[in-house]
DNA sequence: AAGCTAAGCAACCGCCGCTAT
DNA sequence: GATAGCGGCGGTTGCTTAGCT
């Protein structure tokens, strides 16, 4: 069997377009379906991921604020790497996002910490690595990261924190930018709708009904 | 202006758990 | 109950950009 070519790297903004269109008509669950029927040579989970972290309309993009940053620091001394966890109580922050910021922030931490450490006293250094001499600066940096707070879960808590995530998934903050202004240049646009509709997929071919033709872009947000 | 380094970010990989068959 | 397929998660990598020399 000839394996179809899988695109890899970076997304284009027409990949974009396509992924937010299937999306929006089919969900954001089956993602390989999703990823087959949009003609999209992408798999499933690459599609997913760059909805997840980048399209959702959900999203906030920016710097984290002040609030936002406590924020993290707090969860992630009580769960720990769970960054998908810590992302739900920080509605339009991704995973990706906070695992990111975390990686540049305790980066930046660690090496005040050496800067300190090595201006008081050239053998004091992190209270974890303080005896061992031949650890790199990658390894301290990697201890400073990684805290463990997994340990300090308690299955009690666990419980009353699922309850309320349950409670509060719902909550939906920002809006995206520049994609969606694609889509309603597209929605201005009928004729452009109509040839990348064309041109994007299969599907269409397959599509005998012309329910695309009275498709309310409005509704996308 | 050019080169270098660090920071920031997007994307991929591998593993795990859930679910349908 | 076994297993295959898929989605989700955490870790890691690599590219781009910003800042410095």
């Amino acid at each position: 069997m000839v394996q179809e070519e899988i695109r890899r790297g970076p997304w284009t903004e027409q990949e974009d377009l396509q992924l937010v269109f299937y999306v929006k008509l089919f969900g954001d669950r089956r993602w390989d379906f999703l990823a087959k029927v949009s003609g999209l040579k992408r798999t499933g989970k690459s599609c997913r991921l760059r909805w997840v972290n980048y399209l959702n309309p959900d999203l906030k993009r920016g710097k984290m604020t002040p609030q936002e940053e406590r924020l993290v620091l707090e969860l992630h001394s009580k769960w720990g790497n769970r960054w998908s966890r810590i992302a739900r109580k920080i509605p339009g922050r991704t995973d990706n996002e906070i695992k990111n910021y975390w990686r540049t922030h305790m980066r930046k931490k660690a090496q005040e910490q050496r800067k300190k450490a090595t201006s008081i006293s050239p053998s004091s250094s992190f209270s974890n690595c303080s005896s061992s001499s031949s650890i790199t600066r990658e390894e301290n940096e990697r201890n400073f990261y990684d805290t463990g707070g997994i340990e300090q879960l308690q299955v009690e808590e666990q419980k009353k924190d699922n309850d309320q995530e349950q409670a509060g998934e719902s909550m939906k903050v920002y809006s995206m930018d520049e994609i969606w202004k694609d889509i309603e240049l597209l929605e201005e646009n009928e004729t452009i709708n109509k040839s990348i509709m064309g041109s994007i997929s299969p599907l269409w071919d397959y599509c005998a009904d012309p329910m695309w033709k009275d498709f309310d872009w409005s509704t996308f947000r």
